[in-house]
DNA sequence: AAGTACGAAATCGTATACGATAACTATGGA
DNA sequence: TCCATAGTTATCGTATACGATTTCGTACTT
């Protein structure tokens, strides 16, 4: 399964497919990018007419979404894009710190000199992001700086699991889980300061605890903030 | 999503199931059972007869045990059981040793010593299975311990990926990656150090890391044995 | 004897059709 | 006016049918 990373979204290559596979980059892709929000009703009829596509591929595309999380599937009711309640954001959030502080463990070893560049210019673009106050694209450059650290990770496994959460995530874009400012200036702090420690070739742990913690640091602010 | 630890591997609930539901459980526990050997050649049309389906369901279930890693499938070829060479060994087994970790640390705060006293039940169990040199049995067993050990863990999504890996391994149970003697006797140890370590409420890093390394030694075992 | 090309069989990929189930609406009674 | 019930509609669930592609076997040529 090849994925190429488009803008800040996951999707995967779309040549000479099948239809199913078709309609399920295309319905994820909708998803991701925001435009079937959370409790958007996929009437699997429409949606082939949509794409010109027959029910049965269109049907298995969204079974496939069901079973990564994005689209939950009620027998003979229908599919809806699935939201995602404080609940399943602490976990999702709670697994991808994990599998993110993994991944990054995992590939400092193996970042040259030029990524780092390249994460450090993606960082500062953040940083101007903040100032103009660009939350849409703050969150999309988030995800190109990770992923250039990403892009050598030796494990694809825990890659995908990576990009799964990513696309949970991106569903709720216009969601209630809302940017918080404070929040987002100490993340760009962070990204520096693990380029150091990766720079610094600062042993595993440290780093995956780090990468960790960045992740954890984003959850604790929405609690704090959801509390109120 | 229900899920049910039976015996040793993990099914969902089938009862008022779709039949493309039902038809994803039975072939998965095929192949989780052994009935269905890696590169065994999974004709859509011959599995539908064989549940007394229609191909369509068939189809879905096939594609979701796909998504799974459990079966490979290839446009107008065929679906084969998804074979697992050193590389996704090496892959499942590195993602394994960072859920199981997390799951652990996660779940370490709120087993109660009744479930430590379970553990140490069955853990006791694996040691005579080593002696009458029950490989299967004791894979078995390994499992319930460790899902003595999840049983309260507060994050279903990292307890899902525990659960996939667990299933992906199994597929192999006859293959080519065999039982290590030497290993089997060094991970009753372990089960138990883990175990004193939970009930001394040890810290979550500890646990986390010993737990982790708890399956990185067996892939270790492995690679090494692989390396003569 | 070996290689190539052609044809037949097997299998997947998709469309269409029909049955089953649940949600909705309207109507009648309290 | 509100609630219960029956009928209608919308949508999913599955089966069957047919077209597309690949693979395998056979015959022919060199």
């Amino acid at each position: 399964m090849t994925e190429t990373a488009v803008g800040n979204t996951v999707v995967e290559s779309a040549a000479a497919q099948s239809k199913s596979q078709q309609a399920y980059a295309a319905v994820k892709a909708r998803i991701v990018e925001g435009a079937y929000t959370p409790g958007y009703r996929l009437v699997l009829a429409k949606i082939a007419e949509d794409l010109g596509f027959s029910v049965v591929p269109v049907r298995e595309a969204i079974r496939r979404l069901e079973a990564e999380g994005l689209v939950k599937f009620e027998r003979n009711v229908g599919a809806t894009v699935a939201g995602i309640d404080p609940t399943e954001y602490l976990y999702t959030m709670q697994t991808l710190s994990i599998v993110e502080g993994a991944a990054t463990a995992l590939s400092a070893p193996l970042i040259d000199s030029v990524s780092i560049a390249r994460a450090r210019a993606v960082n500062e673009e953040m940083r101007e992001c903040l100032e103009h106050f660009d939350p849409v694209r703050f969150t999309a450059l988030n995800q190109d700086f990770h992923s250039v650290l990403f892009e050598h990770c030796p494990n694809p496994h825990i890659l995908d699991l990576v990009h799964r959460g990513w696309n949970r995530l991106a569903s709720l874009r216009s969601s209630t889980f809302r940017f918080v400012p404070g929040r987002a200036q100490e993340s760009v702090r962070e990204h520096e300061a693990l380029l150091q420690l990766i720079e610094g070739a600062a042993d595993a742990d440290t780093i995956e605890k780090t990468a960790r913690q960045h992740r954890a640091a984003t959850l604790d602010a929405y609690l704090a903030q959801a509390k109120q």
